[in-house]
DNA sequence: CTTCTTACA
DNA sequence: TGTAAGCA
């Protein structure tokens, strides 16, 4: 059968793999540095340490951070912020794990 | 040079 | 929320 090497092998891709650094990830959710660290206390996105207890984000905390800034951007409260992705991170798990129904299609941007 | 922490504005 | 200072 096709071996495709470009795939990945192992369940995590490079979601979770990739962790990168305050100054890169702050850059790339255009935030401050301050700003990461407030989603962690909040408990929204605990990035892994490195040694010297320097953060690695991977691209999924990435994400749900520069969903944290749309809303707080927007003038939502940093602690109502992770409230709503944590919810929202919730649902969709519970969603991905119950297809029964695929009533999820409706995007209206 | 880059990150971390704490504090202040 | 953003910036500052000092430290690792």
């Amino acid at each position: 059968m096709s071996s495709d090497p470009s795939r990945s092998v192992s369940k995590f891709d490079d979601e979770d793999y990739p962790a990168f650094t305050m100054g890169r990830a702050a850059e790339m959710v255009g935030v401050a540095q301050p700003f990461l660290r407030s989603l962690e206390e909040a408990g929204l996105i605990v990035p892994e340490r490195s040694s010297g207890g320097h953060r690695r984000y991977s691209r999924r905390q990435l994400r749900k951070a520069e969903r944290a800034r749309r809303l707080v951007d927007q003038g939502t409260p940093v602690s109502a912020a992770c409230r709503i992705i944590s919810l929202e991170d919730q649902l969709a798990e519970y969603t991905d794990e119950n297809p029964s129904d695929g009533q999820e299609k409706g995007s209206s941007a």
